[in-house]
DNA sequence: TCTTTACACCTAGTTATTCTTAGTATAGAG
DNA sequence: CTCTATACTAAGAATAACTAGGTGTAAAGA
């Protein structure tokens, strides 16, 4: 993964990996690692900044605990989090498909 | 379209829409905005920049011409700007692909 | 014992690129 | 004569992901 790709579209992973239960940050990092199978390896100074982002907006909530003396915060989704969730799924859709209908006109080079 | 959902796909939309052919910029925002059936409408102060920049780094070449009174700066991948494309191309389908394995895992929220 | 690795969190500042806004100019329709 | 469509441009704002650095605990290995 390198450049820009994921931005706008962060959100997204992070909303879709925690929708299945409550997670801590180190975990999110790992399960998007592997859901994606190793596409989307982020560092932590991209995921925690954007956890707290979405906790301030109100998309999940977040809860301290102490797991073999690691502190560890566990996110969770908020109601207002599950609605974005689903808006955000069917504005990819609408984004993928625009960019599906854009490519599909013009020609593959000859594959290498 | 919302966000920066563009973001780090713009070169690859640009470079595909002008593979069919030398096109100039103005022409090239109607096309995408057809080609998407209305999903990218995008301002000029995005796609001529783009343009530029995509010229400056070897991925165009570009020649003006005047049309009907209108002076017109028409477009045209390079060599380079073909293997870009097709770079773009496998990197989009790897990313997409990578998105759609983690949203596949988490449930639908009530269609509503 | 001491060092390294894995776990687990954090933030300030940089970077990249899209978008906003504003401007120039011609042609044609009303 | 004005408005819309065509066609290009550039400066600055805005956003969000990344870089780079930091804190601290636990466990494994030398």
């Amino acid at each position: 993964m390198r450049g820009q790709a994921l931005k706008g579209h962060l959100d997204l992973l992070l909303l879709a990996v925690l929708s299945d239960g409550g997670m801590h940050g180190y975990a999110v990092i790992d399960d998007l690692r592997e859901r994606s199978d190793d596409t989307f390896d982020l560092p932590e100074g991209t995921v925690y900044p954007a956890l707290h982002r979405l906790e301030k907006g109100g998309y999940l909530s977040s809860e301290w605990s102490v797991v073999q003396g690691r502190r560890r915060r566990t996110y969770r989704l908020t109601d207002r989090g599950r609605g974005a969730l689903g808006e955000q799924r069917r504005a990819w859709g609408e984004f993928s498909d625009a960019v599906a209908s854009v490519l599909k006109g013009s020609p593959w080079p000859s594959t290498s």
